[in-house]
DNA sequence: CGTTAGCACTCTCACCCATCGAGTGCTAAC
DNA sequence: GTTAGCACTCGATGGGTGAGAGTGCTAACG
């Protein structure tokens, strides 16, 4: 059939190339199977048609293209997707006046990075129709900076704990009938807590608990409240991700490929399901780069039809996240890792700004 | 055309209810237009199809049901819902089985009126197989309950403020760099705080601040960073609804009113825009009834198609929450309502509990 | 007078078929 | 190696048809 057979993901030639480029920036803005007469009208390929059709046919033998049917014209496979993003796909940096404008909207909002992440995923999908995906910068292990107690009634307390990191978490301790628990008593066990254990780990705060005695009732109220402290950061390190927050999925839903809602409700099932977005977090945020995952690349077949950019942001050392974009395999991969790589930027420039 | 004309909405005889009634439970359950010939089968009317088609022409006309097309069964108009809800469905209380199953799961999770609204979606989600809502507890006027300063860096200060009603909040506040800031003047600032503003409303807090001096350095932190609490409290205050919590939307997906996915990302869109759920929540936490919003009912054009079963739960006087349902029209509302009314006779007892 | 059998009528749905056209793949000429 | 030309393929479109579900009406019935 071929002329020549091609190495699957040989390289190719710079025609060969243009086509395969014009074919995709074709059908991600059409989202029609793309001829080679439309090829030639509109890109100037300075060649004819046939000569198109037989460059077609290889790079569909090369299982970049592929056929829906004998008198369609060509869609790109997941692999043509991968080339045209590792080879060819120039990544477009956001224009200067978005970035203005986006760095602007940064500053309207709290300074504090549990905001950030928000708004990051929000001005993603904004910019690029996409849904934008973030989650907060989270450590691998956690310090304590500040315990606080507050009497709720006799028997219990509501616990605030603020960790280095800056997450804010809070639960209800129950305590012993026996101890008379008022603000007084909280305030002290606080500030015995918070000068025992502020900075330390679970692991460490573990260790310094088990010194306390159990005759003192301020110790030994501090020792439960401690122990619940320890559970605490111990489940927080544990979590390969906090949260995945996501905005835009409507953008996902306007494109056409998911005009019937069951294609559509795969997606969101995916990502209710967070186990796989957690894992790709994890795998992302090793690395400083732009990840690109196409398609069938994504394990979980719900995911076949998407494609995630995902980049991590944070301190290596101390936090990391991720953010990025949830599009349609047909997605503007130039744009969407274009924009990924300005919003994780402004991200590191904010958290370490917070670190300095 | 009919026999007699019918006022709309007049009172029916016994036999038109008990046809509307079969009608709508039929068309519930299979979403197809109902047949006379379909009613008789299956539900033991005692009559011919030829009477059932003499009532449903009536209650057509009286507004209660219509006709898609001539050769089509009958499908129940909004009124038709709403007859049905106010004089014919009978509640169907929860299974035992079911209310012990999730006064469980309510027991296995943090004892926190911030985790159970989330749970209590999740779980009218599950029972209904619609979307579940929920709103946390929000008071008309909030406490000041507690304060907690941390020092981010010189000039950083995170403030955490915890009010009566439970919820937390997190600011962070730049300081003058004149003052020097570090824990242990926090420390000083934070306890002043306590001091004069715990128990009080934005307003009493304000006036206390008033009377703070500008010369001693702590007094004018404490000015400052009070000046910011007042303003998260009333901001606080002003919000009509706090968050909005949805779980489930995948349920509504799948039924098949909503196939194409257009009609769908109405009501997302609708969601989406808070504004509307705010003003439903606002307007049935006044009364301690279930709502039902039927349809066109709902002012919105995109929630058309869709209904809500709504109660409040919380203390009148300290703080109101909402928690409901979202469906398809055609949906349930025996059930929803029984289901709505057993999960906010729940949070009300827990949150009577949480204040007890 | 309400109820029912009977029947003509309406309208959708599913199916088939012919047509159209976009686009290919191949061949032969350049 | 490139291109013009052409037969061919296959989905999409649209009209036509028959089946079936369901109605609305009429006339007979108890």
């Amino acid at each position: 059939m071929a002329r020549r057979v091609r190495p699957p993901l040989g390289p190719l030639d710079l025609r060969s190339q243009a086509i395969l480029r014009a074919v995709i920036e074709e059908y991600v803005t059409t989202a029609q199977p793309v001829g080679s007469q439309a090829l030639v009208d509109r890109y100037g390929l300075g060649v004819s048609s046939a000569t198109v059709r037989n460059i077609l046919a290889e790079l569909e033998v090369a299982g970049l293209l592929s056929h829906p049917h004998t008198s369609a014209g060509r869609v790109p496979t997941d692999s043509g997707y991968r080339y045209y993003v590792e080879s060819i796909a120039e990544t477009l940096p956001l224009p200067a006046v978005e970035q203005l404008m986006i760095r602007h909207q940064f500053g309207q909002v709290e300074f504090a990075s549990e905001h950030w992440f928000r708004l990051a995923a929000t001005t993603l999908a904004g910019l690029t129709r996409s849904a934008g995906i973030a989650t907060p910068a989270k450590p691998s292990s956690a310090h304590i900076r500040r315990v606080d107690l507050v009497a709720v009634n006799e028997r219990m307390a509501s616990l605030i704990l603020v960790l280095r990191e800056g997450a804010i978490k809070q639960a209800t301790v129950p305590l012993d009938e026996a101890d008379a628990i008022d603000q007084a008593t909280l305030n002290k066990v606080a500030t015995l807590l918070n000068e025992r254990l502020t900075e330390l780990t679970a692991g460490h705060a573990a260790q310094v608990l088990a010194g306390l005695g159990e005759g003192d009732p301020i110790e030994r109220v501090a020792r439960r409240v401690g122990e619940r402290i320890v559970r605490i950061v111990s489940d927080y390190d544990a979590a390969a991700v906090e949260e995945v927050f996501s905005d835009g999925l409507l953008n996902v839903m306007a494109a056409p490929e998911f005009a019937q809602s069951d294609k559509l409700r795969q997606v969101f099932t995916a990502l209710e399901n967070r186990a796989y977005l957690g894992e790709l977090v994890e795998s992302v945020s090793g690395s400083g780069r732009i990840h690109v995952f196409i398609g069938a690349e994504n394990h979980p077949l719900e995911m076949h039809d998407v494609s995630l950019v995902l980049a991590p942001y944070g301190r290596p050392g101390s936090a990391i996240g991720v953010v990025g974009v949830l599009g349609p395999t047909r997605m503007s991969y130039g744009q969407a890792i274009g924009t990924v790589r300005f919003v994780s930027g402004l991200m590191n420039e904010l958290v370490e700004h917070l670190y300095a």
